[in-house]
RNA sequence: GGGCCGUUAGCUCAGCUGGCAGAGCAGGGGACUUUUAAUCCCAAGGUCGCAGGUUCGAGACCUGCACGGCCCA
């Protein structure tokens, strides 16, 4: 072992190389620095379960061996302290050099480094001091760590560091953890409730010859052997409602979708969508399933319907409000914003409001774009929004009294969209006539225009069940769980241009 | 894509109008048998993001680039 006499002056400045040659020492005395298994009979959770109740300074009478990772390390000469760190929280080892051996007490703290995972058993007891520890008759290295953790007081602050080198971050900062296990437990829940209510999960394609089911741009990939273009999808809603037709009447699929835009707080190139699909139901119908989901999710992981996202108090209990897009446009506006107005009010209200806008954007276009600017930001919600334009909505169902809008809803929490559903359009005549817009919205340069997609016309021919369709947005909708500013701190490993 | 801000030791941060590169923690040596960010003594640790420029002299000022953050598109 080393005694600091075979650690050059070079290495004693460099944490990487003494743990290293520590690790070397350890394999040279034929102690294997990552071992194969190690049989643990109490987690730290365990442990302070069971001995929640003994008094300081007594022995618990009982042996226990535990693992984790070092995460303190106090020596005081013939004793020490190790702080471990397991899945369920933490435990002390309270060495001494009495129960250990001299000899090996002294090999094993000098060969233990903060970040190193160790195994140990011993006798249960409480120090005096409170701390419910085992007294190790025996201390293992199970894995030799070679880089040193973050400062344990104020731990990892660096954004990119912790994005970066997420399993650093987890180590270092533990609500992070719990983060991603609301993650899980909103997910779980929203799974239970869709079962509940008698949807299949299915799964379908990732990857798309044609785009579609949203107006976005795609990644293009290659497939080699057969020698063509894919994109990665950008939505499933095409291929869930082929299932429409299929006659699956309650499908969901919660899974990743790519889109080829800018990243900011609440985008990341990919990002989990739950949609799902109800045949016989209509606007109404999606409405009570969007507060059951989201209400499901926030009870699980919040354990209450009120929640505080980032100084808001945000209120999910249901009925949510509802309200026309035109409506809160206007009153953001001060003045009507709508179909009555003439396209030339309707670009002078966007210039008056700084809203850029393009000579080919019609009415439904420029008022969409007045709302997302001017009354979006300002909803606190949840509300949901409705009737949208139908030139913003080429997968919507017209509105029957009023075609310039939808039969669409978007839910607006904190200022974001966290969900959008219509009554699906099951019209294979109108359906083809809205892709024929896109088609020339792309051939005149959008490339986030849908293509056309023949097959899905075809299967719309076969006749699709009257059906609402909804998505939510998990990672914003977990956001709003978890007090996150941003979806960088709700995706595990967010994109990031590669390192210099 | 545009604007603003940031990048200094492994980590967290100082570094003033340009004048010898600093601290705490971690790491190294030593002391310590009930600690909790243990404590005490000693020594060490730098491509100041990268590349140019201005200057007698640049971590600091100027230009460009990289990466990141926030805001806007």
């Amino acid at each position: 072992m080393p005694d600091g006499s075979d650690i050059s002056g070079t290495q004693a400045d460099d944490p990487v190389a003494v743990r290293r040659s520590k690790m070397a020492a350890m394999r040279a005395a034929g102690d294997e620095p990552y071992k194969d298994r190690y049989d643990r009979t109490h987690t730290a959770a365990d442990l302070k379960e069971a001995h929640a109740e003994l008094a300081p300074g007594k022995s618990a009478g009982a042996e226990a061996s535990v693992a984790g990772r070092v995460m303190a390390k106090r020596d005081q000469g013939k004793i020490a302290f190790l702080v471990i760190r397991d899945g369920t929280g933490e435990l002390q080892l309270f060495c001494k050099s009495d129960v250990l051996g001299a000899e090996r007490f002294r090999e094993a703290l000098e060969a233990i480094d903060v970040g190193d995972w160790v195994g140990a058993s011993g006798e249960v007891v409480r120090t005096r001091r409170g701390e419910l520890s085992v007294v190790p008759v025996e201390l293992t290295i199970l894995s030799k760590s070679l880089r040193p953790l973050p400062e344990k007081f104020h731990g990892l602050t660096d954004v990119e560091t912790r994005y970066r080198q997420r399993y650093v971050d987890l180590i270092a900062n533990p609500e992070v953890r719990q983060t991603f296990e609301k993650r899980f437990v909103a997910i779980a829940a929203i799974r239970k409730y869709m079962e509940s209510q008698g949807f299949l999960e299915v799964e379908t394609p990732m990857l798309h010859p044609i785009p579609g089911g949203a107006t976005a741009r795609p990644f293009v990939t290659h497939h080699n052997a057969l020698d063509m273009d894919l994109y990665l999808r950008i939505a499933p809603e095409l291929y869930l409602k082929r299932l429409l037709v299929g006659g699956f009447e309650r499908v969901f699929e919660i899974n990743r979708s790519f889109r080829n835009e800018g990243i900011s707080v609440r985008h990341n190139p990919e990002f989990t969508m739950l949609e799902a699909y109800q045949a016989f139901t209509n606007l109404e119908g999606m409405m009570r399933l969007a507060e059951g989901i989201v209400t499901a999710a926030v009870e699980a992981a919040c354990g209450s319907l009120v929640v505080d996202y980032q100084g808001t108090r945000i209120d999910f209990t249901p009925p949510w409000p509802r309200r026309t897009l035109i409506e809160l446009t206007s009153e953001a506006a001060g003045e009507e914003v709508s179909f009555a107005r003439s396209l030339e009010e309707l670009r002078g209200l966007c210039d008056a409001h700084d809203v850029p806008w393009e000579p080919g954007w019609g009415k439904g276009k420029l008022i969409t774009e007045l709302f997302e600017k001017l009354a979006e930001h300002a909803i606190v919600g949840p509300t949901f929004v409705t009737e949208y334009p139908l030139e913003t909505s080429p997968l919507a169902r017209k509105k029957p009294t009023e075609p310039d809008l939808t039969e669409r809803f978007e839910v607006i929490v904190a200022g974001r969209e966290i969900a959008n559903a219509f009554s699906e359009l099951i019209d294979p005549i109108d359906q083809r006539e809205r892709f024929e817009a896109q088609a020339r919205a792309k051939a005149g340069g959008d490339e986030e225009a849908m293509g056309y997609d023949e097959d899905y016309l075809r299967a719309m021919e076969y006749g699709m069940p009257p059906a609402g369709g909804l998505g939510v947005g998990i990672d914003r909708l977990v956001m709003l769980l978890t007090d996150s500013p941003s979806i960088r701190d709700v995706i595990l490993f967010p994109h990031m241009r590669p390192e210099s």
